[in-house]
DNA sequence: TAGATTGTTAATCGATTAACAATC
DNA sequence: TAGATTGTTAATCGATTAACAATC
């Protein structure tokens, strides 16, 4: 009664689509069954890892077996809400929004995107895969007539504040930004954000490091001696 | 001698971009110096862990006084590798490839698009901001006379481990991977996953949980009573 | 100088891995 | 049954936070 809530941690979270992601794989080639161990092996984790991530929402699978691949998968599904459909819009009909919307990928798993929004009037009327992009300020009207789940977010750094403040207003739950640019929202609203340039430049620093053998200790050493 | 070096944890080398980006903000907005409790406030992060983080680097502050902003966003650059110049390539010109392409805010960082690569006909011989698209079948000639850092892979699933493979062997030492497909190179490539449909799908997980409050105790507790 | 704030060590917290009894 | 593999508890590892002497 008096438990606290095992919330389950961000990287178990982070963790879960590839999990399902791997599952469909398995099943497209006819894996039947796996267990952890095998699991992991694909996956790069370890299997003890693999079986305590699943612990957290129940036990799946069958000592001695392993775990059915289908059964794991629908019930990873399920856990993640790829059971229900969920209705996304875009904001910002750029080159990046115009990409998102017509990646099918999305569609195939449940997010069924319902309407484009931007200011530009060049844009405006068009539409993309049937979806049509609409004016900006229509969004509250559209909102109202239609249950949106998820908004996505493709305008620039500039207008992104600005937008998710209308969208909240008009009841949005998600935000999916591409923006660079930390949005602020009330708690019960999430963010999913995709840092692009955060990406890039990380991995640019990973590529130097592989190669200079990163700050090292003798560069380190060299740097704190000369502030000693 | 013997110290090990002390890899900087991954978790710090992706916050690094993050503090990059607001003490480029800070500069824009006038402001001088910064002590690391009013940065942290900004971040969302304590203070204890920014200093700690910078700290993997060296000593960029001053008692009492705290951190100038435009020497710290200079170090960090540096620290980075934001100082230098990177050669880019796309391979896979369709949708997403062509929002890349488009986005000049890399281009500003640093980092300039050579060429872009796909199999399809209809794209082959177009400009993209003057860069060309070829034909992939030339890639391995154009590594040979460009000298390329990173190459982004946005071609669909099905491609992309060969794409891959032929990077590598071309000799690239970076890739920024949008298929979502985990690559398998050599341990000295950096691979960077910037998988959409997982973070989107993540995304829908933390708005129903947020919604329902999660796997509670309780569905919990009855998951795990139906087993015993 | 006195106050502020760093750099850095120690304590805490959380996540990963190991171990193993339970059991298919 | 014997072997395999789970679910789960305990041990380890790493990352975050707190504390504080050093010092600008």
């Amino acid at each position: 009664m008096y438990r606290i809530r095992p919330r389950v941690p961000m990287a178990v979270v982070r963790r879960l689509p590839k999990y399902y992601r791997y599952l469909g794989d398995l099943m497209e080639r006819g894996v039947g069954r796996i267990s952890s161990k095998e699991f992991g092996r694909l996956l790069g984790f370890t299997a003890s890892q693999i079986r305590q991530d699943l612990n957290y929402f129940g036990g799946f699978g069958q000592q001695g077996y392993g775990y059915n691949v289908e059964e794991l998968r629908e019930q990873i599904g399920k856990i993640l809400g790829l059971d229900k459909k969920y209705n996304i819009i875009i904001v910002g009909a750029g080159n990046l929004g115009q990409a998102i919307a017509n990646y099918t990928g999305f569609q195939e798993s449940g997010f069924a995107l319902k309407a484009m929004f931007d200011i530009n009037p060049r844009l405006i009327g068009m539409s993309i895969r049937d979806v049509r992009i609409r004016d900006l300020d229509d969004i509250e009207g559209f909102m109202l007539e239609e249950r949106i789940d998820i908004a996505v977010i493709c305008t620039p750094k500039e207008a992104a504040q600005g937008v998710a403040d209308r969208l909240v207003k008009a009841g949005i739950r998600a935000i999916w930004n591409f923006a660079p640019e930390d949005l602020e929202v009330p708690e019960d609203v999430v963010v999913e954000n995709v840092h692009l340039s955060e990406s890039l430049i990380s991995l640019a620093y990973l590529a130097n490091e592989r190669e200079t053998g990163g700050i090292g200790e003798e560069q380190r050493a060299e740097r704190n001696n000369a502030r000693a």
